[in-house]
DNA sequence: TAATATCGATAAGTTTTTCTAAAGCGATGC
DNA sequence: GCATCGCTTTAGAAAAACTTATCGATATTA
């Protein structure tokens, strides 16, 4: 079989135009500028050897066959977006099995697995809760969420959320202030950090329009999340990740004190196995939780 | 509305290889080699993330999934290939004006228009029959079929046919003489000439393997169609075009003195108006009048 | 069983297509 | 009048597509 076929992009481009009634959207759409509109229109007419368009001082209209060829074109790649879009679903089958450490998962993940669920109801997600960061192979495991920067050697890391922060306290601790506090007056308590990440407060003091305080009272812990509790406990001021604590800040067991935020260089992301092919399932997940996250902000 | 769609050359490539399960014949039906299909299927398969075919030994077989999407594809390829078929034959309606000699329109053109209506029904044709070479605006006229070269100035020229011609005369002058005849023969006649065109014959002499003898007898005409009619009144042998006097042949009051033929360097053409439009009706009128001559030949 | 042919994958380089930036044009609206 | 808006055009840059050549694996043929 032989079909003789125009320039299929061509035709892609005219379809947009042709229900915009405009180039310049036609081109916002499809992520183009509107020349290159202009330019795939013009070449679809020397195909045709035909006019589509009308064109108008400020607008452009269809040609009666124009608009009838647009018409059948809507439809067809609307076909064309359903049956790869059936295609894609019918990937999305399975289980896929992804460590992640329990404190991220108890707060970010597992809560919201139900809304995952309807959103793919073929795909069975499957944890492996630990602090510890296996091979993939030896765990069998699809992907990992990881903490930390994004350069992670032999793994693909999609971006989830980068730590967005700023300084929280038990309110016990801050109970005779009033809040929003001036950055000198958080300077005067004491402050958690993690170990080997002080700049973040450094970083921070900087957005709050303020050097870094000498003299203050620090303490270092190994992990932010043992930082996240001496907060909690009233014996010091966190930096924490905002839509990681929002039900802490919620329920009152934490206040933030400034309204000052920032992003850090490091967060949440998906590691999957490197090579050409990366499962699109995965990258679902990712999505999906990046979606989710950023919701939550 | 911003729909998801995969890059659709690659649809396309994927549909067609998926219908002969082979790069290969895939390739072949879209004039490139195999190593692009290899390419575009990777790609499509890297856009999905998924593997649309199994690589056997020396044939691919689909996925189950991707036979479903191959199937929906050609379907909608189908639809858009009518869809731009019909678009074209809508433009080819209204009614187009062309310039052509009586001696050529009588030979050519008017004894097959049956044939051109039937092709395309919604079109037609008027013919502007004069020697004069006309302007376009003069005579409203949207074409012209024009004998010569083909590089008339401001226009395009769009070749139908060149000249195929051979020696032919009125069996009444040769009628003694065995079919058919050496060069030497044939030089010992009188040869009729278009001013101008002399070096035709000594064309024709060198293919036939002869050089142009000298001493021979030669009229000089104004045009071929009195050098034509010249040769039929048995006064002369000319150097004509065989799908041009095929009727004389037929019904012998012209006979073919050689098989030698030779093709000139002109012939007919059809001008349109040069600019960044043709109008796809007189194309559609050339290539149909190139194809019904070449079927005389 | 060895030589040959076929088919797809891949690497590297080239060509073609597509896109953008910038300037222009004609018309509109303030 | 002057600024603005939307499409066009040109020139050049960027990206995509394609080709050539080669490889590897496996049928086919001798």
């Amino acid at each position: 079989m032989t079909r003789r076929l125009p320039n299929l992009k061509h035709l892609r481009a005219f379809e947009a135009a042709a229900r915009h009634l405009s180039f310049k959207q036609a081109a916002d759409e499809l992520s183009v500028t509107q020349a290159a509109i202009s330019h795939q229109i013009k070449a679809l007419e020397q195909h045709f050897g035909a006019r589509l368009f009308h064109r108008m001082n400020r607008q452009v209209t269809l040609t009666n066959e124009a608009a009838a060829l647009a018409a059948e074109l809507e439809k067809v790649l609307d076909q064309v977006a359903v049956a790869s879009a059936r295609f894609r679903a019918q990937m999305m089958t399975g289980t896929i099995r992804i460590s992640v450490t329990p404190f991220y998962a108890n707060r970010m993940v597992l809560p919201y697995l139900d809304e995952f669920h309807a959103a793919y109801p073929g795909l069975n997600l499957e944890f492996d809760l630990s602090y510890e960061i296996a091979d993939f192979a030896e765990r069998d495991l699809d992907g990992a969420l990881r903490y930390g920067h994004s350069d992670r050697p032999g793994a693909h890391m999609q971006l989830v959320h980068l730590d967005l922060v700023a300084p929280v306290a038990s309110p016990a601790m801050v109970h005779r202030a009033e809040q929003p506090m001036k950055p000198g007056q958080i300077a005067s308590l004491p402050l958690a950090a993690v170990a080997g990440q002080e700049r973040y407060w450094s970083q921070w003091f900087k957005a709050a329009g303020q050097a870094f305080p000498s003299g203050c009272t620090m303490s270092f812990h190994e992990q932010r999340a043992l930082a996240l509790d001496f907060a909690l406990a009233g014996n010091a001021v966190a930096l924490a990740d905002l839509p990681l604590i929002r039900n802490e800040l919620a329920n009152g067991s934490l206040v933030c004190l400034s309204e000052t935020q920032i992003t850090l260089d490091r967060g949440i992301h998906l590691a999957v196995p490197e090579g050409p092919f990366r499962d699109p399932r995965l990258t679902a997940f990712g999505d999906w939780l990046r979606g989710r996250v950023s919701g939550l902000i």
